[in-house]
DNA sequence: GCCGGGGTGGCACGTTGCTGCCAGCCCGCG
DNA sequence: CGCGGGCTGGCAGCAACGTGCCACCCCGGC
């Protein structure tokens, strides 16, 4: 049973064809715009030319409004520009998250019915792949929701001191392992072979880095690392 | 730029016709077997067949050996048979996750290179759509494999006493909340309009639920249920 | 050798978190 | 009305956590 519908999948190169051929679509989202990516690079152009373009959809957070939906992963906290850049984006109504997991290939699903998956460069020029399979879109946008549902609200993760996770050592790890497992100062430090007081101060050193001020805090916040 | 290998994009009904016309191909993973489903029902007859086909490929966690990676959701840790079931794939070699996060559509990518998505039944046979599509079956991975990040091992979930998230009432939230706030008792107590003594009481009640014996426990173990 | 720096462990003390006990309060029930 | 049950808050005592201080190493430089 092949699938043919000629429009099911089209590629598409460079953004300057996307917005030609693609932007009616893009700016025809009623429902749910979900969009994926590791930082804002790459739909930047792209969509922002077709939204600019005097189409962009009132974003209403009520129950039959649009709902702007974008996951980035911790790239896109990278530096400051780019955080006031996300921050823009929430503000005009769009709901950002943060994803702990890498988002290799950028995608978007409209309103359920299609899907945009970005391919790498080809000869300079992106190129985007435009899906209306409905299987397909389907299983993308519930993959790309699960990893929005996974993801973090941007304001959770804006004022965090470690937005770039530190790289802990081998040693860090275990007491974060010793943490997460329950165990008390006392039994954890006789398991890493240390003396308590020095447990101790690698836990409040831990809890520095990460900026914890409760042990709570410090579990939730190592977490959201990894 | 219309994609049309035949093949590209290929609809299956039913398990038979996908053991039939994409066995070979599932059979054939070599590097990456890479699976997402809700829990161990949609796959389990299809590709079951397809590797008790005698074809079951031998997997080695070395770096050249087959790395079998499965995400479930944890609808899948439901009851103590699923549990052994997923007990039982972890033990033959496979890595084995519990997400979070829903996985509506069952998904599988192979060694980067074909995705099968499941779609909805339809006279009570469930379709599979095969792609090869290269752009599409990355953007796919991509996912899935951002999916399998943030999930959680499975060994970590198998003792956990609110394997099932107990559906957290209002205050309860709002303690989690000042608590992941960093907040010392006192203060959270005073935010929250109660004494000291009841709000320890909530939060003793908590990670009781929570099956914490730490409060550095707790905070892992809730944000492991979101 | 001596010296200084960095990491460690012990000790003491203060803070925070945990919980058993009891008194009070509100409610529904007989 | 009395009575019991459930929830609350105060108190006390204990366990756990956090940290400043100091003595002790081990090393590398002078």
């Amino acid at each position: 049973m092949e699938h043919g519908g000629a429009a099911a999948v089209v590629t598409l190169r460079g953004e300057a064809e996307l917005v030609r051929r693609a932007g009616d679509l893009i700016a025809s989202a009623r429902t749910e715009y979900l969009c994926g990516a590791t930082d804002l690079v790459t739909w930047s152009a792209g969509t922002n030319a077709v939204f600019n373009d005097g189409r962009r959809p009132r974003l209403r957070p009520g129950p039959d409004g649009l709902a702007m939906r974008k996951v980035y992963t911790r790239q896109a906290l990278g530096d400051p520009e780019s955080e006031r850049r996300l921050a823009r984006i929430a503000a005009s109504g769009a709901q950002v998250r943060i994803s702990s997991a890498p988002l290799a290939r950028e995608a978007i699903v409209i309103d359920g019915r299609v899907a945009i998956l970005a391919g790498s460069e080809a000869r300079g020029a992106r190129t985007y792949t435009v899906i209306s399979e409905p299987v397909v879109v389907e299983g993308v946008r519930s993959l790309l929701y699960a990893a929005w549902e996974a993801a973090d609200d941007l304001a959770d993760c804006l004022g965090a001191p470690a937005a770039r996770p530190p790289v802990l050592g081998e040693e860090s790890r275990a007491v974060l392992a010793a943490l997460a497992a329950g165990l008390t100062d006392e039994a954890a430090a006789r398991r890493l072979g240390m003396s308590l007081r020095t447990y101790r101060r690698r836990v409040a050193a831990l809890m520095a880095e990460l900026g914890a001020t409760s042990r709570f805090q410090a579990g939730v916040l190592s977490r959201r690392a990894g």
